[in-house]
DNA sequence: TTCTTAGAATCATATATGATATTTTAACAT
DNA sequence: ATGTTAAAATATCATATATGATTCTAAGAA
């Protein structure tokens, strides 16, 4: 937990401590678990519990001193999506691209400097999902979507963000080599898409194309991701037509001339 | 907003009241318009916004003095959609129907006595959805999914709950008369779905089946939303049979036997 | 039934709050 | 391009109130 913030409110800090403790929890959590995690005294986490349930962002199970997430928060979270622009032109598009290939379709764009997933559609080869919604990939350079951004920057801010990271390793397949990774981004910049293949997760591979706003400037991707299986090598061609299609019909509707 | 209440935290409730107004807008909105809707003091708004905006749950926007909901909001969302055994066993179903149907598929339960829609499925007539995910439909004597719970309760408790509401009308078909609805009660016992017909909202029709745990107690419902256009009088028996047949698969997955 | 712990009540005080002053910033006018 | 202005954002400080420690009560698990 942070120290003391000048200009904070630090009930409001702890309430987001209750509230993301939760989120990672697979089960409810009693408040004896809870006050093991966050050195909270216990009668100001009560009263912070208390305000919470009131208001459906948390709720209390039937059994007795346990606590979940609430629903208030489903509704706080679809009103957001309803706001972002991308994923309400994306969607329909995104759909009939998950149709067409069966695979999961993702949605993703850079929200303060980190690279947030925004939007799933699942194909019906019905492979579970990879990676949540609202969640952050780690490192630019083991995500195709990460590549994009990458590619997308000029050779000074590229080498500057990689050198502050580095290449770390994430699978074996990762890149890590600078030089290699310059020549994949040459790659990406001249077929217009990115591949990603077992460089964040053994056994999945992504296929991903930049979506561009009516300013020309890169405001997110769109592709798929599949098991080894189901993508093979030899499919990269085929479905890079139909995922760069579907990045510029988004495009599009992000007021991008053709 | 309320008064004080022992055993709160004002500062959450402050907050909360905060994330609310941003989720009900359809703009991001100036600290000015924030102030000017809810009675807190500029410094003490500023440092809860601070504290929300270094957290992810509120974003400042690229112009100076405004706000949006954050990111961090579809993550929590995300995460307790996970955690809904009702949707995780639900949704891969639902997205069935809706391709069976090209109908909206829509699955709702009750949440602290407000039955809450935990999750759509779109389907292929790509009509605009209804409902919000995460939101509480009003009355329950006016949704299919409502007359669902009604017709679950005893009419003892079912008397007492609409002797406290009453039932005022939404729409100029909304049922208002007692015995009217009691009719439509023992014709969804009896035929094991309920139809709305424009009760909630002019033009959209809907029929709605109920899942059942492992206890055998009513654990939600599932069904389809439409226009009066595309969902006719005379489709409603073939269609029943496709939502019910959902929902057995779903109270199934749930542990009700057969 | 007993025991444990969540949850409420109480009260002194630590600190967060709110009022006020100052600084910063961006939008707008010239 | 420069200057002005309004409002966001920060800093300061006295004090109001929220907090935290402690005690008591209620509820539920074993």
């Amino acid at each position: 937990m942070k120290m003391h913030n000048a200009n904070h409110a630090p009930s409001v800090e702890r309430a987001l401590d209750v509230i993301g403790l939760l989120a990672g929890s697979e089960n409810p959590m009693s408040l004896a678990e809870i006050l093991a995690k966050l050195s909270i005294p216990r009668q100001s986490l009560i009263r912070i519990l208390n305000t919470l349930c009131d208001r459906g962002v948390v709720e209390r199970t039937g059994q007795r001193g346990f606590y979940r997430l609430g629903m208030k928060l489903l509704y706080f979270g679809d009103r957001l999506q309803d706001k972002i622009k991308l994923r309400s032109i994306g969607r329909p598009l995104m759909r009939d691209l998950a149709e067409k290939t069966r695979k999961t379709v993702e949605l993703s764009t850079l929200d303060r400097d980190q690279l947030i997933l925004i939007e799933q559609v699942e194909g019906s080869e019905g492979i579970r999902l990879y990676s949540r919604v609202g969640s952050a990939y780690p490192y630019f350079h083991a995500v195709a979507a990460g590549k994009i951004y990458l590619a997308d920057m000029t050779p000074e801010k590229r080498h500057k963000a990689l050198a502050a990271i580095g290449l770390p390793p994430v699978t074996e397949h990762t890149i890590t080599d600078p030089d290699v990774l310059e020549e994949e981004i040459r790659r990406i910049q001249e077929k217009g898409y990115a591949f990603e293949d077992q460089e964040l997760r053994a056994g999945v591979r992504r296929l991903v194309a930049p979506i561009y706003d009516h300013a020309n400037r890169l405001a997110g991707c769109v592709g798929v991701a599949a098991t080894i299986f189901s993508l093979e090598m030899d499919q990269q061609e085929d479905l890079a037509a139909q995922v760069i299609e579907t990045a510029k019909r988004i495009s599009h509707g992000m007021g991008r001339s053709r």
